[in-house]
RNA sequence: GACAGGGUGGCCGAGUGGUCCAAGGCACUGGUCUGCAAAACCAGUAUUCGCGGGUUCGAAUCCCGUCCCUGUCUCCA
C-alpha cells in the first residue's frame, strides 16, 4: 500500500511516487519571523511533523528543509517602530519558534536555512530569468514578468486576466501582475538591509527566498512543496512561476494545510485574533494535549478554535494516556510495536489522522477491556500498537518528550511514599467500615492534587485535577 | 466580482455512488464493578447529512439551482 497525497496543484489525492526510490524532499515553508508565533503557526508545523514521521516510518530518507524568512516588509516595519535592527526582531522571533517547536515535540528539521543567508542564490537565479527573458530590470528593481509565462495561475486556477490589479502602479512595472525579485533601497527603510547586488543597492522580494532556497537545499526538483492554504496565492503562484521559468522542475506535489480560524476568521497577526502556546498553558492545557488539538482533524480541515474544543481534546487525549500509563503500570515497559492495518491504511489515504485515531482509540477499547480481564497478552499487545500509532503523530505519553521536569523523577518516589502512608490510614478506616473517615483521605488528596482511584489490585494514584 | 475550499448528531469530527438507519471522541442516560466514588467495560442516544429540484435500481457522496461560511486576488492590511 502506498501513501496518497492531495496535490494542489492538479485537484486530487495521487500516488506519492517519489523523484528517487527511498528518499523524500520537502520543503516547508516555515514563518516570516516578523513576530512571536501563535497557535496557527503550530498547526502547520504539526501537520507537516506527521506526514514526516509517516514518511520515516515508511522507510523514507526524509530530507526536511523549513525555511525562515527573516527579512520583509513587516520585518523592517516593527524594526524601525521599536528603534533596533531588523535582525534583530527577526533572531529574537526565530527563538521564540524553535521553543515552541520543541515544546510541541515538533522533530528539528534537517535544515532551517534563512532568507537572508541565500543571497548569492538568488543573484544567479535572477540573472537566469532575465537572460532567459521572464525577468527585467528596471531601475534598481527587478520584476518578473508574468506575462512571459503562460503557464503563469496553474497552481491556484488563477487567470491572469480576470484578476484584479492593486491600487497604485508600482514604478517601473511593465504589467500591475508583475512582482518583484528584487527591490531597491528606499530613503524611508532601515539602511542596515540591504545588500550589493548587480542591479545597485536593494533587498530581495517576498517569493525569490524559497525559490533559492528550495533549489540549495533540495535540487532543482523534489518531491513535495509545504504551506498555508493562504499563501498559496500569490506565493506559492509566483515561486513556481520563477522556478520553472529558471527551467527547474521544481516540486512534484504540493500539500496545502487549512488554517486555524478564531472568531470565524484565519488567526493572524495583522487581524489581531491571535493566542499563543504560553496562553494555552495557562488555561491549564499541556502542549501534547495541544499537539492532539492540532494533529486530530484531517490536515484540509479548517479548525475554529474554541476553548470548549481544545478541553475536549484535552479529555480525550487524558484517556489515551489513562490507559498507556495503567497498562504500562501491570505490563512493564512495553515498546512500541506494530501498527494496525486500519491505522496504516488511513494515514496513507491522505495522511486521514481523524481515521487514524478512531482506530487507536478502538485499540484502547480493547486493551482496557482486556486489562480488566487480566487479559495479559492481549493488553500487551493492545499496548504495543498503540505507542506503536501514537508514535507516529508523535503523542506517546512514554516518549521522553512528554515526560514531566527533571524533578519529577525524584519528587514522585518521596510523593509516593507519602501517599502510601495516607493510603493506609484510609485503608484501616474502610477496614474499620468508616467511610466518612476514608472519604476525608481521598478528598484531601485530592485537594493537594493527587488523584486517588481504587482498582482490584489496591488503590493507585495520579496527579490531577 | 474572480479563483479555491466548506456547510454532517447536543458539541468536536471522519465519511465523496451500495457493506452508511453515517467512524471515533466529548457530553448525556441506563447497566456492570465499588462501601461510595473514580477509572474501565457493556448498552442507548442523527431513519439523517444547509435548503429545493434532478440523475440513478440505489446519493451525505454525482448534476442543477439557492442560501450561508472561510481563504486568496501580487512591491499582500
Amino acid at each position: 500500500m502506498t501513501l496518497r497525497l492531495h496535490d494542489t496543484a492538479t485537484r486530487s489525492v495521487r500516488d506519492f511516487v517519489p523523484r528517487e526510490p527511498g528518499k523524500a524532499g520537502i520543503y516547508l515553508c516555515g514563518v516570516t519571523v516578523q513576530s512571536g508565533p501563535h497557535i496557527g503557526h503550530m498547526r502547520s508545523a504539526i501537520n507537516y511533523d506527521v506526514l514526516r514521521r509517516w514518511l520515516i516510518h515508511s522507510g523514507y530518507e526524509v530530507r526536511f528543509v523549513r525555511n525562515i524568512t527573516d527579512i520583509d516588509d513587516k520585518v523592517l516595519a516593527k524594526a524601525q517602530e521599536a528603534g533596533v535592527p531588523f535582525w534583530q526582531i527577526a533572531y529574537a522571533n526565530e527563538l521564540l519558534l524553535g521553543r515552541m517547536y520543541d515544546a510541541l515535540g515538533v522533530l528539528p528539521a534537517t535544515v532551517e536555512p534563512r532568507a537572508t543567508g541565500h543571497i548569492p542564490e538568488m543573484f544567479t537565479l535572477i540573472e537566469q530569468l532575465i537572460e532567459r527573458g521572464h525577468a527585467y530590470a528596471a531601475g534598481g528593481d527587478v520584476y518578473f514578468d508574468v506575462r512571459s509565462w503562460d503557464r503563469y495561475g496553474e497552481l491556484s486556477g488563477q487567470r491572469p486576466d480576470a484578476m484584479q490589479s492593486s491600487e497604485g502602479e508600482a514604478r517601473g512595472k511593465r504589467s500591475p501582475l508583475d512582482f518583484a525579485l528584487w527591490k531597491s533601497e528606499k530613503p524611508t527603510e532601515p539602511q542596515d538591509a540591504y545588500w550589493p547586488s548587480p542591479w545597485g543597492r536593494g533587498r530581495p522580494g517576498w517569493h525569490i527566498e524559497c525559490s533559492a532556497m528550495s533549489w540549495r537545499y533540495l535540487g532543482e526538483e523534489f518531491d513535495i512543496h509545504g504551506g498555508g492554504l493562504d499563501i498559496q496565492f500569490p506565493h506559492h503562484e509566483n515561486e513556481i512561476a520563477q522556478s520553472k521559468a529558471a527551467g527547474f522542475g521544481f516540486a512534484r506535489y504540493w500539500v496545502h494545510h487549512a488554517l486555524l480560524n478564531l472568531g470565524g476568521e484565519k488567526m493572524s497577526k495583522s487581524i489581531g485574533n491571535v493566542i499563543d502556546l504560553d496562553a494555552l498553558v495557562a488555561k491549564g492545557l499541556r502542549p501534547v494535549e495541544v499537539r492532539y488539538y492540532m494533529a486530530a482533524p484531517h490536515y484540509r480541515s479548517t479548525i475554529e478554535y474554541s476553548d470548549d474544543a481544545v478541553r475536549e481534546a484535552a479529555v480525550a487525549y487524558k484517556r489515551i494516556e489513562g490507559f498507556v500509563l495503567r497498562a504500562t503500570e501491570t505490563l512493564g515497559d512495553v515498546p512500541p510495536g506494530v501498527l494496525g492495518a486500519e491505522f496504516v491504511a488511513a494515514m496513507n489515504d491522505d495522511l486521514n489522522t481523524s481515521r487514524a485515531l478512531a482506530s487507536v482509540h478502538e485499540a484502547i477499547r480493547h486493551g482496557n477491556a482486556a486489562l480488566a480481564d487480566r487479559n495479559l497478552k492481549a493488553a500487551r499487545g493492545a499496548l504495543s500498537t498503540v505507542r506503536a500509532m501514537l508514535d507516529i503523530l508523535g503523542l506517546d505519553p512514554l516518549h521522553e518528550q512528554w515526560r514531566e521536569a527533571k524533578g519529577d523523577d525524584l519528587l514522585r518516589p518521596a510523593v509516593d511514599a507519602l501517599v502510601a502512608l495516607a493510603l493506609e490510614q484510609r485503608n484501616a478506616a474502610r477496614a474499620r467500615k468508616d467511610y466518612p473517615a476514608a472519604d476525608a483521605v481521598r478528598d484531601q488528596l485530592k485537594q493537594a492534587g493527587i488523584i486517588v482511584e481504587d482498582t482490584p489490585h489496591g488503590p493507585r494514584w495520579t496527579l490531577g485535577s
